[in-house]
RNA sequence: GGGAGAUUAGCUCAGCUGGUUCAGAGCACCUGCCUUACAAGCAGGGGGUCACUGGUUCGAAUCCAGUAUCUCCCA
């Protein structure tokens, strides 16, 4: 059979993936074997596919692999969120291109559009994971907004609002000017930015006095209701019950004290805006202060505010400190540094904005969720995260869950009145109207009723993904079974938004864990350590990178170096290391599908070989294993890794290889091809394509039940150390000759020979893999070595490879007297270790031991060396 | 401002309860090789006061304290 010289995955790939469909491999169903499931953090409908994906689902997909081969019944579930800001932004940007407006249209016209954004542009993401061979159950994708899904966001909004968990009131929340919405604390980012201190002087009423704040947002100063200063602070102790005039405006405001106000900072006065900033509105409400909203929905400047009306407040900012400069209220301007929350969604600087929203009060329904994880119920890794997550647990605030949008779950409250209180929380308007007559008192009919024009926040839905995936509202089915899921793959930075309130929507509702395991990837940055965005544009093309390295290699570029929890810094140069170790994998093939097998005996190089081999895998299997269990994805990779490239193609391929012209027997090609079905799945999870594709060559495989993707995980054997230990000195033993060679540039095609002093009975059985990996004529024991010979000594053993011609004395007695020199150091310090008392006396046995066959052995050699020199220079 | 973590070879990182896994791996680098699977390769090699300063200990990369630098999270 004729096979590329180069690995080729581009057509492989696709070949493979539509055959692991087509027979349903990925596919699940509730039987009698140990569920293992996962669940995909659920990438917005509006993604592609970025670097972040890439490492997320690649490691999804290893575990799912292979608890797929450990006979588990694998269930991945792949899907969607429907990501209102950002997919509300999308389409209203859409309609802009066409002329339209979205003020124009109705909420139904909108959401028209909206869905068929949806149906055409949307996640395309998931036809993306394909590509990198994603072993997701398909036919259980699932949308936030689908109408079983939907329905379990409102029974779960019901259900919570009866409970008292959700109310709605007047607050203080984060306001995105941009996406004209309110947001939840975790979708605001702080940032550090350049920006002014103002010094405002503010006249006291009656005198002709003035008081000077310090503001880095004097636009606001026209919603000012007081100034406040500490009540110890002395300089002002004499304005106190006073009144300051708010520049411009010319209202009148009290002089306050609190202790709130920190004397160091500024000038020690503090001006107080209620409507606009979270601790003056806690001020104004201890202090019972006018709250005067200056601002409108969009960041403009309102009625209320008095001047600059309509105009936005960045310009506002900029036009009232010339003018406050021209009445001479602007005392100085500073350059400073402050943090400002940005909207994590349109990038826009948050005001903090008063207003009538829903919320979910979190402090008793999250306390579940907070002890599973502390004692370790539900596994963090690495557990380092279980700090911040205590932390935000312990402080957490009301969710605030509502957003003035239209693309999300509409809010099922309805009202019937103009009263705060006049709603009634139902699924349906007939509902509603029922529940409204009854609150009322009168009969109120359902087009009477007002649905609430907002809609939830997306994480209000994503909360229960582990549950409504399952339909586990409605049905115990599936989600008996499936639940808890066992390991869910996200970023640390969505914790707070999504893993904490999975976990407290899972011990609400299921009263358990909705994931045994959290395991946190780190942040995919370039090689410059910054984080990979679209804007910086450092960001690859994870299609691209596929179609140039092939799935699998990328695979393995993203794992060589990703510790959990630990920052990636991707290099596409990982991609190419990947990529060569296809075609290491794949140009061991081509040599194992060279060999024609036929009847005769088998070498005993080979036979030692193959039972080395059959030791090695074990081995190999035991710490593999061991580094799932710990999630160390990287070090599965790394172990894999070396071992096939150096212990099973350097070593073993070369060691049971026919020598040129020959033949291969039966037996030892029999043997060479278990061992290279057990090494592709070992590295199926990690590189499904490659592997299956050589699992089909090496053998022919009678039907898709044979598929190595739904084969079994290999079992770990006995160990056996003495033929480890053996092979180990084996390879050492070449080494030192090979370096001979090259260090006398003596040619490979020349025959050598080997003589051997002093050895150990139970290595001569790997005598005839020195021979053969080394190209020796023979190896034979003797008494005395000869003086005409390059030598080196291992243990007490002394080897020799006997040379024709003139050795160079000078160099040979040097080599080995810096050997004695480094010996006999070693042996003093040891030596040292031993004569001190105190060291026998407390170290432990064992280790007491082992300082005494150190002593021993380097005893030996230097005994062997100082020998060697004798005889060379006699 | 509060908290968490990091600092080991040129780069990315292992190194668990202190002692033969103690100074490691991969990559990069250097030197030889177009050796009949693979130059996307083979064989060999050189690189490190384990950030710094003290302490505990018979013994410290490892434990403790302080210092410096960096990263992240929260307010």
């Amino acid at each position: 059979m004729e096979i590329n010289k180069v690995y080729d995955p581009s057509s492989l790939e696709s070949k493979w993936y539509s055959y692991w469909l087509e027979n349903r491999f990925f596919n699940s169903k509730p039987d009698d074997r140990e569920p293992y499931t996962v669940v995909i953090p659920p990438p917005n409908v509006t993604g592609v596919l970025h670097m972040g994906h890439m490492l997320n689902n690649t490691i999804q997909d290893v575990l799912v692999r292979k608890a797929r081969m450990e006979g588990k019944n694998a269930c991945w579930v792949p899907g969607v969120d429907h990501a209102s800001i950002a997919t509300e932004a999308k389409v209203v940007q859409k309609l802009r291109k066409e002329g339209i407006k979205k003020s124009d249209l109705s909420r139904k016209e909108f959401l028209d559009h909206a869905w068929e954004w949806k149906n055409e542009h949307g996640g395309i993401i998931l036809q993306q994971l394909k590509k990198l061979g994603a072993s997701c159950d398909w036919d259980r994708e699932s949308f936030t907004m689908d109408p079983k899904y939907s329905e379990s966001v409102m029974d779960t909004f019901l259900d919570l609002y009866e409970k008292g968990y959700i109310y709605r009131g007047k607050r203080m929340i984060n306001w995105d000017p941009a996406a004209k919405t309110a947001l939840s604390d975790e979708e605001v980012i702080h940032k550090e930015v350049n920006s002014k201190l103002y010094h405002v002087r503010y006249q006291i009423a009656g005198t002709k006095e003035y008081l000077t704040i310090a503001t880095t947002r004097p636009e606001t100063i026209l919603g000012d209701s007081a100034i406040c200063v500490h009540p110890d602070d002395d300089r002002y102790k004499h304005l106190l019950g006073k009144k300051a005039i708010v520049p411009m405006v010319n209202r009148e405001i009290p002089i306050i004290t609190d202790e709130y106000v920190d004397m160091e900072f500024g000038t020690g006065c503090l001006k107080i805006t209620p409507a606009h900033d979270v601790n003056d509105y806690d001020l104004g409400a201890k202090h019972n202060l006018e709250t005067i909203d200056i601002l409108n929905e969009d960041g403009t400047l309102s009625e209320a505010a008095g001047f600059y009306i309509g105009q936005d407040r960045f310009d506002v900012r900029k036009k009232i400190a010339l003018d406050l400069k021209e009445i001479g209220h602007l005392v100085k301007e500073e350059a400073y540094q402050n943090k400002v929350g940005y909207s994590e969604r349109t990038d826009v600087p948050i005001e903090p904005r008063i207003s009538l929203q829903w919320f979910v009060s979190m402090k008793k329904i999250s306390k579940p969720a907070l002890d599973h994880v502390m004692n370790d119920d539900i596994k963090f890794w690495p557990p380092k995260f279980k700090n911040s997550y205590r932390h935000w647990m312990e402080n957490v605030k009301d969710w605030c869950i509502s957003r003035q949008l239209w693309w999300g779950h509409q809010i099922p409250a309805y009202y019937y009145g103009e009263g705060e209180d006049d709603f009634v929380i139902a699924k349906s308007p007939e509902e509603a109207a029922k529940k409204a007559s009854e609150k009322s008192g009168i009969p109120v009919s359902p087009e009477h009723l007002k649905q609430d024009e907002d809609v939830l926040d997306t994480w209000f839905s994503s909360w229960l993904w582990p549950i409504s995936v399952f339909e586990g509202f409605y049905s115990e089915e599936e989600v008996s079974y499936y639940y808890p899921t066992n390991d869910l793959v996200t970023a640390p930075e969505i914790m707070f938004f999504w893993v904490a309130r999975m976990i407290i929507a899972g011990y609400e509702y299921r009263n358990e864990m909705p994931f045994k395991n959290v395991y946190y990837t780190g942040i995919v940055r370039d090689k410059q350590g910054r984080k990979m965005s679209k804007s910086l544009g450092n960001s690859p093309d994870p299609i691209e990178l596929m179609k140039q390295y092939g799935a699998d290699g990328v695979r393995a570029g993203m794992l060589f170096s990703s510790p959990a929890g630990n920052d990636l810094l991707f290099d596409e140069s990982l991609c190419e290391q990947g990529r060569n170790f296809s075609n290491k994998i794949w140009n061991a093939l081509r040599l194992v599908k060279s060999w024609e097998p036929e009847q005769k005996e088998q070498p005993e190089a080979a036979k030692i070989a193959i039972e080395w081999m059959d030791q090695r895998i074990s081995q190999l299997l035991g710490e593999v294993n061991d580094h799932y269990s710990k999630f160390r994805i990287s070090d599965v990779l790394m172990s894999s890794y070396k071992f096939t490239w150096s212990d099973f193609c350097s070593w073993y391929l070369e060691a049971v290889k026919p020598a040129y012209g020959e033949q291969i027997d039966q037996v030892t090609y029999d043997a060479v091809i278990g061992h290279f079905e057990k090494v592709m799945k070992i590295l199926h999870p990690l590189m499904p394509f490659i592997s299956e594709e050589i699992w089909h060559l090496l053998k022919k495989r009678n039907s898709p039940s044979e598929s190595l993707t739904i084969s079994s995980w290999p079992i770990v054997g006995e160990l056996d150390e003495s033929i480890l230990k053996g092979f180990a000195r084996s390879t050492e033993i070449i080494t030192s000759v090979r370096n001979i060679r090259k260090q006398n540039n003596i040619p490979n095609k020349e025959a050598l020979k080997l003589e051997v002093r002093g050895e150990d009975a139970s290595d001569r059985k790997f005598h005839c893999l020195v021979e053969k990996l080394c190209k020796l004529e023979s190896i034979s024991t003797v008494d005395d070595l000869p003086s005409q010979a390059f030598t080196f000594v291992m243990g007490s053993a002394e080897y020799g490879v006997p040379f024709e011609g003139s050795v160079d004395v000078a160099e040979q007695t040097d080599k080995i007297k810096e050997e004695l020199d480094y010996t006999k150091g070693f042996l003093k310090s040891v030596q040292k270790k031993l004569s001190n008392e105190r060291f026998v006396n407390n170290a432990p046995e064992q280790v007491v031991a082992n300082e005494r066959k150190k002593e021993a052995d380097a005893a030996a050699k230097i005994a062997v060396l100082e020998e060697q020199l004798k005889g060379i220079e006699s």
